[in-house]
RNA sequence: GGAGAGGUGGCCGAGUGGCCGAAGGCAACGGUUUGCUAAACCGUCGUAGGGGCAAAACCUCUACCGAGGGUUCAAAUCCCUCCCUCUCCGCCA
């Protein structure tokens, strides 16, 4: 969300820096809402004060037990009328910020001047590329193929037990994303200083609220039939809502979490896409990197974050690129956003595994998170922080890579070097 | 699920209708004292929003005692709803 202040200061600014972002956004509404928050709030808070002032002086006179005087004070200074009136401006005044959240809430981020304009994911920009996708002898097989042909995926029975876009793994398959959640685990808390946590997986509204995906997204969320609980569509939300509502020390920052989670998604609206394999599922295991920092330091923080979950990528040997993603392609909260792209021999791409966003203050204004300095520094101001988060990586779409890329010419699979510590020292995964 | 207790400033804790944004203590910060450390003493010590101001300092107003409503001229205090925590019982991995 932005600063309701300079959001009435310099609404016309914003709307044109959002361009087509903002196109669905009620601006006039808003614009007339917040003029009259504020005119009705200076009206209220006058009546208070003159509410206030008789009220303490009835106070006074009835300690000095003028209880005449105090009656008296009361039928004349229009005590009796102005109650019910602050009463019913109080209720217009909540009407006002209903509707100045009901938008409000709605404006996604600016983006950063860094980002390259564009309406989708053709105006992307590509920054670097890691690795060179294989040559094969043979026709590269798609990751299902060779999943149920070496007995390690199963959608059929998926689909019986829950539904279409969801996916059982067994045996080497089961082992092996359970492989990459410890592995990846290991290297983001031993070597790239995050600290571990294992969240709920349930979660309440405000939390929804704080990271963005409501009130604007709830389609695309799991939610309880009897509870106001939501499935986690990723551990970004438990975690960053760890400090919602909370002033962190200035030099505890920059903050680093890793967590892993599974994540569920509604995938409204992705019909027809992807409707085969591990690619996109209802529910799939994540890695994610959660990250607070200072507002000067948050972009070199987003190039670190992107590169610690670039590191999996190389240690396992999987060709990547990573893009930065247009204003057209970019998420509602992020201002700024790379997206890891793995090589899919099957598919001839590169196709996201990961995504590494800097929210800025977006997401800590509406968690209200913020910072302030230590050590009796005299009255340094709290101050928002900014947040970020990115995915460390997704597993299932790190088995997919794995399974097509590492496919022998005998449909089997061999393991890459720094899993098989994490496999019981299994080398290649061949048909049971 | 049943019964009970409770949620007050960074922490502990007082406060049952008006002089309470809130006693007292601890911690923190500044200072005095002091071979050093400690102790003692003095002082400061919540957050957010609005207005004044070009702005900072500063002044001023408003809100905040779990959240939201209500009663009242006046609510931390009384009433209602909800959330959370704790204890006991039941159930359960």
């Amino acid at each position: 969300m932005h600063d309701l202040r300079y959001l009435r200061d310099h609404l016309d600014t914003l709307r044109a820096q959002l361009g087509p972002r903002g196109a669905d956004i009620a601006w006039d509404d808003l614009r007339n809402s917040l003029e009259d928050r504020r005119n009705l709030t200076i009206k209220i808070e006058q009546t208070r004060h003159e509410i206030k002032k008789f009220s303490d002086e009835i106070g006074r006179l009835m300690r000095e037990k003028k209880a005449a005087d105090a009656e008296k004070l009361q039928e004349t200074q229009g005590m009796r009328t102005m109650v019910p009136e602050i009463g019913a401006q109080e209720e217009q005044l909540r009407a006002i910020e209903q509707q100045v959240s009901n938008v409000a809430l709605r404006i996604p981020n600016l983006p950063h001047s860094s980002v390259p304009v564009g309406s989708d994911s053709s105006g992307n920009k590509e920054e670097r590329r890691w690795g060179e996708p294989q040559q094969f002898s043979f026709k590269p097989k798609t990751h299902w193929e060779i999943g149920e042909n070496l007995g390690i995926l199963d959608f059929d029975r998926a689909a019986k037990i829950a539904g279409a876009r969801f996916a059982v793994l067994t045996g080497a398959g089961a082992r092996l994303e359970r492989a990459l959640i410890n592995y990846m685990l290991d290297l983001h808390t031993t070597q790239h200083g995050y600290r571990e946590v294992l969240p709920p997986l349930l979660v309440n509204r405000s939390s929804m609220t704080a990271t963005g995906q409501l009130p604007k997204f709830e389609e695309d969320l799991f939610r309880l039939r009897d509870e106001d609980y939501f499935l986690i569509p990723t551990a970004e939300v438990p975690v960053t809502n760890l400090h919602r509502d909370e002033t962190l020390a200035e030099n505890a920052l920059p903050i680093r979490y890793t967590a892993y989670t599974p994540c569920f998604r509604r995938e409204a609206g992705s019909y027809g896409k992807d409707t085969k394999g591990l690619i996109r599922l209802h529910q799939f295991n994540k890695v994610e990197l959660v990250s607070f920092a200072k507002p000067d330091q948050s972009y070199e923080e987003l190039e670190r974050l992107t590169s610690h979950a670039e590191a999996i990528l190389q240690d396992l040997g999987l060709p990547y690129r990573v893009v930065t993603l247009c204003t057209g392609d970019m998420g509602f909260s992020a201002a700024k956003t790379y997206d890891i792209e793995v090589w899919l021999p099957s598919q001839n791409h590169y196709r996201e595994i990961s995504s590494c966003s800097n929210f800025e203050g977006f997401q800590a204004r509406r968690a209200n998170i913020r910072y302030k300095g230590t050590g009796g520094k005299k009255d340094t101001k709290s101050e928002f922080v900014h947040t970020l988060n990115g995915s460390g990586l997704a597993v299932g779409r790190t088995v997919v890579a794995i399974l097509e890329r590492y496919q022998q010419p005998d449909g089997s699979v061999t393991i890459p070097e720094v899993l098989r510590q994490y496999m019981g020292g299994m080398e290649r995964i061949s048909k049971a």
